[in-house]
RNA sequence: GGCCCCGUAGCUCAGCGGAUAGAGCAGUAGCCUUCUAAGCUAUUGGUCGCAGGUUCGAUUCCUGCCGGGGUCGCCA
């Protein structure tokens, strides 16, 4: 149960039924939202001023009219107008209650919403190229897409988590030919890894994968014989270094889409620019160099151009190279036709920062293959800084390698980078901070809520230890009785409680993982500050050895905010821990 | 030069068009015979970068400027 969208329902029916004339449209744009001081009581709405003006009345008369609508509501306490034309809810405790109740029946679903009314999104996120193991830049969008997935499926919408593999560019014939010198290499033969080759160790597995396959038979061969085997081969062991590597991070896609499978005779690329050509959306035509900066090797040339700055990109962008190969751009207009016929009118694309300039060109490009009916919401991921204890930070990999995104794993574990990394908005740079990362206090908020988490298992832990005979069963304590919950703590406690399904919400439709962090990290102080309070009044402690029923009571309440924090923190993909060790 | 992101307390950052702008850290003063002190309580600290505009109401939306970062046809 969601007591703010509840009373949204019942202030709008209060509206409709005194103003029968207001729009609908206008009743979905005020909020019921808890005061920002508490003083002002439970619920707390604009929807007065929302609709005074419209309606040509004044705000504060509105609101007096609304607020008497509520004068037979048993829930309601009171209903004050405040200010300018809010109006303040008090609400009387058994609401409280069967919030309370409602969270333990729910249970793993409390929380869940359904804006998405099942329909289909596309979370494109990672995407790292397929030429080696997953370095630590990586990192904050693989887990930014992974938990904005996760949230959207809790939202009620039908997630894929898909991965475009970059696998038909030139790099990728530059990877195979690196794995071919190690390749002979696993044959005997002294090799240098030239400059412009991968060096990565990485590819010496292959070249001993390829040389017990295909022993010496590959080595005398034309590259044009050998180069699709080895690339194929190479391809497929890159794509598993990066899966091990996302599992790591408790990551993985539904779809892996192959770019390779675009071009061709008949592919997608070739579809798609004839529709669009179809369209006008194409023509022959030449680009002014950028402003301010002319490329070195900027060669003026008539070329064949999609009609971007149609659909808001700043210009017109080419889609064939002057070697007559398609460009990448091509490629991903074809890429988001192919999702647009899959079905998806919602896409969403997980990007790194320096990638920004590439958003108007594929609200574009998607705005253009589905003719307005699809949406594209790219998000962008800005730089990890990687510190210890305040300065910056490089791990001294051999040979100056990247730091890779399994050291970090491996020297802070998942949750903590995934949490951490989630605990920012995306779309600010940010330090990570392994010393602070690593640190189990209050300073570092993964440690935090998940010793909340614990804590609420230690409860029950010393209640069974303590009240031998109490029956704790989720099917005992769903009878308790709750009405020994009206000191203030236990209601503060709760209302926090009663946020989290209108946290979601707000999260899900932002696209913003981040708010579910630090709504977490707010529980897990409300449960920590409550815990503190039983030391010096034992009437608030959860465990009370001579009264079962106020510790039955206790204890539903305690289940409720292990509720809560387990079900965000599986939304984020963080482990709920029942003990710390 | 064009485009994108950021600018909120000494530091790191929240802030959903609303009321007297919040949290953590740091600082200050407290709390361990009692459910984990791996924690809690109180308190100091702000011209929300600057200037306009829209609005009943702007930290939030729009425009311009200033400062920081990123990016800029035929790389992916």
């Amino acid at each position: 149960m969601d007591v703010f969208a509840e009373f949204t329902a019942r202030v709008a029916a209060a509206l409709r039924s005194l103003y029968p004339e207001l729009p609908e449209d206008l009743l979905a744009r005020f909020v019921v939202e808890p005061p920002r001081d508490p003083a002002h009581g439970d619920l707390s709405t604009n929807a007065a001023m929302i609709v005074a003006k419209p309606l040509g009345r004044n705000p504060r008369e509105v609101a007096s009219a609304i607020a008497q609508k509520f004068a037979g509501d048993s829930d309601v306490a009171s209903a004050e107008v405040a200010g300018p034309g809010f109006i303040n809810f008090r609400l009387n405790a058994p609401i409280w209650f069967d919030v309370l109740a409602s969270i333990l029946r729910e249970g793993d679903d409390y929380g869940r919403a359904d804006i998405g009314r099942g329909e289909a999104v596309n979370v494109e996120y990672v995407s790292a190229n397929p030429t080696g193991p997953m370095h630590v830049g990586h990192t904050r969008g693989a887990v930014f897409g992974d938990a904005l997935a996760s949230l959207l499926q809790f939202a009620g919408y039908a997630v894929t988590r898909e991965y475009y593999i970059n696998d038909a560019g030139s790099q990728v014939d530059t990877l195979a030919r690196s794995a071919f010198l190690r390749y002979r290499e696993a044959l005997g033969e002294v090799v240098e890894i030239p400059r412009g080759f991968y060096p990565g160790e990485y590819l010496i597995p292959v070249g001993k994968a390829l040389a017990e396959e295909f022993a010496g038979s590959l080595r005398w061969k034309d590259e044009a014989e050998w180069l699709p085997v080895v690339k194929e081969r190479t391809l497929a062991a890159m794509m598993d270094l990066i899966k091990a590597d996302l599992a790591q991070l408790n990551i993985h896609h539904d779809v892996f889409f192959s770019e390779k499978t675009l071009h061709g005779e008949g592919g997608d690329i070739e579809t798609t620019l004839a529709w669009l050509r179809d369209e006008g959306m194409i023509y022959e035509g030449r680009l002014e160099p950028p402003k301010g900066k002319t490329p070195d090797d900027w060669e003026d040339r008539e070329q064949t151009l999609f009609r971007a700055s149609q659909y808001g990109d700043d210009v017109d962008r080419p889609l064939v190279k002057s070697d007559g190969s398609y460009t990448y751009f091509a490629a991903d207009i074809a890429y988001h036709r192919n999702k647009f016929l899959r079905g998806f009118r919602h896409m969403i694309n997980v990007l790194g920062a320096d990638h920004s300039g590439y958003i108007k060109r594929l609200e574009a490009a998607v705005n253009a293959v589905s003719l307005g009916a699809a949406e594209i919401d790219v998000r962008i991921c800005q730089l990890v800084r990687l510190m210890k204890n305040g300065e910056p930070f490089k791990m001294s990999k051999r040979s100056g390698d990247l730091v890779l995104l399994s050291d970090v794993v491996e020297e802070v574990g998942s949750d903590a980078t995934r949490f951490m990394l989630l605990y920012r908005r995306n779309d600010a740079a940010m330090d990570f901070d392994f010393a602070l990362v690593k640190e189990q206090t209050r300073d570092n908020p993964v440690f935090y809520v998940q010793y909340a988490h614990a804590r609420t298992h230690s409860v029950f832990r010393n209640a069974a230890q303590d009240m031998p005979d109490l029956d704790i069963s989720p099917a005992a304590l769903a009878r308790a009785d709750l009405t020994l919950l009206s000191t203030p703590a236990d209601l503060e406690l709760i209302r926090i409680l009663a946020q989290w399904p209108r946290t979601v919400v707000a999260a899900a439709l932002a696209h913003e993982p981040h708010r579910i962090a630090f709504y977490l990290y707010e529980a897990a102080a409300a449960f920590h500050a409550f815990w503190a309070k039983g030391k010096e009044e034992s009437s608030l402690r959860f465990v009370n050895a001579d009264r079962p029923s106020l510790t039955e009571a206790r204890l539903m309440l305690v289940a409720a905010v292990r509720q809560v924090l387990s079900n965000g923190l599986r939304v984020l993909g963080v482990s709920a821990p029942e003990e710390l060790s």
